[in-house]
DNA sequence: TTGCACAAAATTGTACACAATCCTGCGTCC
DNA sequence: GGACGCAGGATTGTGTACAATTTTGTGCAA
């Protein structure tokens, strides 16, 4: 658990990556919004170079949209996308739940069980936004202890893309992801029923995917201009 | 079928990064082979800065690997990314053929046709590398036929990977993906039978995970020097 | 006042130059 | 004779300058 001891090397790059995947994932940046190169070298202190490879990294996760000659902006999946995301999350998650409850063993448990503490305490503190990132965070450990890391990594880029579709097309106001559902999921993996968890996370998701509506973007804005010309 | 008239603008880095990915499809560029920067870049006529973000881009692909101050090199997949690979295709594939089946028009059944027709024709001319190629795109386009984009583009990465998987794992010599697999499946397709085209794509797919023997890499090399040192 | 045309500014795309790091070869020491 | 250590060369990482494109702002005409 303890980092490695000389703190031998960050890759700027992904720093920076990571940086903004999570300010997305926590909605401090708004779908279509512009990230600026200059303006994004200037805050992290490194030069455009750095940035612009950050910003493909997200571009190919789908979570900035660059435009060429234009710039790099905050994606607004479109309904469609938004569909598409959760059918594939209900085609991949429901299968790393099962495999999951076979193989976890007490320490992984023990993880998930202090993510769930983590998004409950978040979300005590109004921090809604550090909630909703924990709760994804949450998926993606699952799927880290059903083992296998290529399928982790979409389920990865689909929970990312999630918290943009839930920007914008989410309409319940406070209830966030159903506590209960994560606490039950989280039982049935500890207690090693398979079957069990993937209905849970199954029915999960769908309560997820239902609760959205997709023909209300929530906030379509970005620039106000935007905000303005389509109300 | 026709090309955009004016050919507006192919952005560059995509051109090398697709060139590179065919390369590797093909099997002209087997796995370990180095891509050093300053030897593409001369290739391709552009400077580093863009054969790198291509690198960057096949990197995120899992197609390069890139290790930092070393450079990029076709990705070697270890025994358990191979079995990987097919254990997420066998999730997702199946699923897709299925959906294909249902949606399929004319003129999808057409072009995969048509690819059949082309994978054929390569493997006659013992152009392996590209008949397995088109084998790949084969399962690309059903996916595209299926409608769902961001699976598409998991398989689209998975199947990339699978070519890596099958140069260096692959065991029998001539017989590729069998072809009677395909033109069944297609057939499926055709008559919209979405259950059976499932079960076909997912022993197709059985069948080609079998075919590998994890154990027993078959070129290990690379540079070389590895294929002296380690015989 | 509204619309178009053109010029200026700002931003992204690409190339190049320098810095940092790693690999290779050689020499010395044990 | 073998292993360690230290230059020299080569390659990647980063910053910066210039080119290309888009956007914005201004002026003129209808």
């Amino acid at each position: 658990m303890t980092k490695a001891v000389a703190a031998p090397l960050a890759p700027p790059d992904q720093a920076i990556s990571h940086s903004l995947s999570r300010a997305i994932h926590e909605q401090k940046l708004s779908p279509g919004i512009k990230l600026g190169e200059d303006e994004l070298a200037e805050i992290y202190g490194v030069s455009r170079t750095v940035v612009r490879t950050a910003l493909r990294t997200l571009a190919h996760d789908r979570l900035v949209e660059i435009k060429r000659n234009r710039g790099a902006f905050v994606a607004q999946p479109s309904p469609r996308d938004a569909q598409e995301v959760f059918e594939a999350r209900e085609l991949l998650e429901p299968r790393t739940a099962q495999e999951a409850a076979r193989h976890a063993t007490a320490a992984d448990v023990a993880r998930l069980r202090r993510h769930i503490a983590l998004e409950n305490e978040a979300s005590l503190e109004g921090d809604q936004g550090r909630a909703l990132y924990l709760s994804g965070q949450l998926h993606v450990e699952i799927a880290r202890i059903a083992g296998q890391e290529t399928i982790t990594g979409f389920i990865e880029t689909l929970i990312a893309r999630s918290s943009l579709v839930v920007a914008l097309y989410w309409q319940r106001e406070s209830a966030l992801c159903g506590h209960h559902d994560h606490d039950s999921l989280v039982r049935a993996i500890e207690g090693h029923r398979p079957e069990e968890a993937e209905a849970l996370m199954r029915s999960h998701l769908v309560d997820l995917h239902s609760a959205l509506d997709l023909n209300q973007p929530r906030a379509r804005s970005g620039s106000l201009k935007d905000m303005l010309t389509k109300p």
